[in-house]
RNA sequence: GCUCCCGUAGUGUAGCGGCCAAUCAUGGAGCCCUCUCGAGGCUUCGACUCGGGUUCAAAUCCCGACGGGAGCACCA
């Protein structure tokens, strides 16, 4: 072994900046948004589009707006017009102008009713199923073809009450010969008789997705628009919408789609399991909520940089736990301190020394942080894991880290405070004394680790520490006589 | 069925005609260090979907096949 060139140890680790690519003009600035449907909180999928546009609005300044689109009366649950933002804000996503749609159903009638005066709407009355097979086979509804005065008055019997819901859509034509059938004459705006959580019924007409979004992207002077792959087709019908009037259309982006493995992300579902008990809540760890990655103490500057990694390609990606979890560890692990945590404690009296003191670093890394300071006496109760337990059984000697050196029996025997024990194959195990905390810790799968902390992480400043040889967790409660923490990662 | 998008290691990414016997991270294996199975250091495993073409030269361009995904909602 050569001694290494001490200069080269300040040679910094090489480390690649993870960059965005740059957006077409976007020199002067843009306008950006993030546009969820108030059905629930957040989760990791809206992290990416979220993570991506503030990205860019700080880079080249601009605003960064959010607009809740309620345009479904049925699929809003009114807590989400607040958890929203909440999760938004732990994100650390500026948001400079909140907008929300269902302030604003009459800008959308002024707009449909002036394509309807171009000629570009029509009403259809028609059975839903015949006028999609007509579209089918490229051809039109009757209704399609009828005078713009009629398609005017029909669209005022559907604003007054004259339709029930089902029985008129207003309906944007674009080309019905267009080879891919998803772009031919798409709905605009439909009756919809539930009460809507923040107007009541004082509108029946609800504008669909793509034809509020075309009009508030325009509006709002959106100049770059990052959106999921899966709204492809969407982007190519609001396009009509802005070609009929004349706009100048955002430059469009379309990400791949996110498969995330092992996690609950459906709103409907965590819903459902919410209300039978199931789940703890929208920040239940088993579910991919922005509420329970915080909760499980993952940072949002991982999230950041996981995002910030994947990228804007069109590519599905699949999203890696394990990855994320090394780049939170990164974060966390320089400032999260240690302590002990011994899981299904199995008891262990030490014999041939009167008392027993020893110290650690409260990080290793880190001296300056101060010790945890040990003193074991009277009968020498100590705990040690059930697994390290099995092991000491086998190998009949086992170090107890920053303490001692055992001997197996019972009582187990101590055996000096050599470390050169941990050469002859012991390992150095972590313990506790009589002098420790109940200890529960939430898993990722629900389940519950239980067991013992010293009682040191009582006076942690903290709310991460890491239980050596366990895991980084987050601790969530603590009394003098119990611990609750939620399991991070390894 | 029709239309669209996409195809680099297990995962994610870089590269976008020669500097690529392909980058970085994560992951696996191992060593060093450390009284943690963490961190750090080092080594190692591991990929251009396939087939044609263009070219002196292709992961990079073209065509085809195959594979994956999405949309064709009176959801967003």
């Amino acid at each position: 072994m050569g001694k290494s060139d001490p200069t080269l140890l300040v040679k910094e680790k090489k480390e690649r900046t993870y960059e965005l690519p740059e957006l077409e003009n976007a020199e002067n600035g843009v306008v950006m948004r993030i546009a969820p449907g108030p059905s629930g909180p957040l989760h990791i999928g809206h992290t990416r589009v979220a993570v991506l546009n503030d990205e860019y609005v700080k880079r080249y300044g601009g605003k960064l707006i959010l607009r809740i689109e309620d345009t479904n009366p049925e699929k809003i649950d009114p807590a989400a017009y607040g958890m929203i933002p909440e999760d938004l804000e732990w994100l650390g996503v500026k948001v400079d102008e909140v907008y929300t749609q269902s302030d604003r159903f009459e800008i959308y009638y002024e707009h449909v009713v002036r394509l309807i005066e171009m000629g570009k709407v029509y009403v259809c009355t028609c059975e839903g199923d015949d006028w999609r097979n007509l579209k089918e086979k490229c051809r039109a509804c009757p209704c399609r073809e009828l005078p713009v005065e009629e398609q005017a008055e029909r669209f005022n019997k559907m604003m007054n009450g004259e339709f029930g819901e089902g029985e008129a859509v207003a309906v944007v034509k674009t080309n019905l010969e267009h080879p891919n059938p998803a772009v031919r004459d798409f709905v605009a705006l439909r009756i919809v008789e539930h009460p809507h959580p923040l107007t009541g019924d004082r509108y029946r007409v609800y504008p669909m997705m793509n034809f509020s979004v075309a009009v508030d992207d325009h509006l709002m002077g959106m100049t770059h628009v990052i959106r999921g792959k899966d709204h492809l087709n969407n982007t190519h019908r609001q396009e009509y919408i802005f070609d009929y009037f004349g706009w100048k259309k955002p430059v469009y982006y379309h990400y791949g789609l996110v498969n995330i493995p092992d996690t609950v992300l459906k709103t409907s579902i965590i819903r459902e399991s919410i209300k039978n008990g199931e789940y703890s809540g929208w920040d239940d760890v088993r579910t991919g909520t922005v509420r329970a990655l915080e909760l499980r103490g993952i940072k949002p500057e991982s999230l950041r940089r996981y995002w910030v990694e994947a990228g804007m390609k069109s590519v599905d990606i699949q999203f890696s736990w394990d990855n994320l979890y090394g780049m939170n560890r990164d974060i966390i692990d320089d400032v999260s301190n240690r302590y002990f945590f011994v899981q299904d404690p199995v008891r262990y009296d030490i014999s041939g020394r009167e008392g027993i003191t020893g110290s650690a670093p409260v990080h290793p890394d880190h001296p300056e942080r101060g010790e945890r300071k040990y003193v074991v006496s009277g009968s020498n109760t100590i705990f040690i894991s059930a697994e390290d337990s099995k092991e000491f059984s086998v190998k009949k000697m086992v170090r107890l880290k920053d303490l001692c050196n055992l001997k197996y029996g019972t009582p187990a025997e101590y055996d000096g405070n050599d470390l050169a024990i941990l050469r002859q194959g012991a390992h150095a195990v972590q313990w506790v004394s009589r002098d420790s905390v109940k200890t529960t810790i939430l898993m990722p799968d629900g389940s519950v680790a239980e067991g013992l902390a010293e009682n040191a992480v009582l006076d942690e400043k903290s709310d991460i520490v890491q239980f050596e040889r366990f895991g980084f967790v987050r601790l969530t409660e603590r009394t003098p006589d119990s611990v609750k923490a939620v399991y991070t990662h390894r």
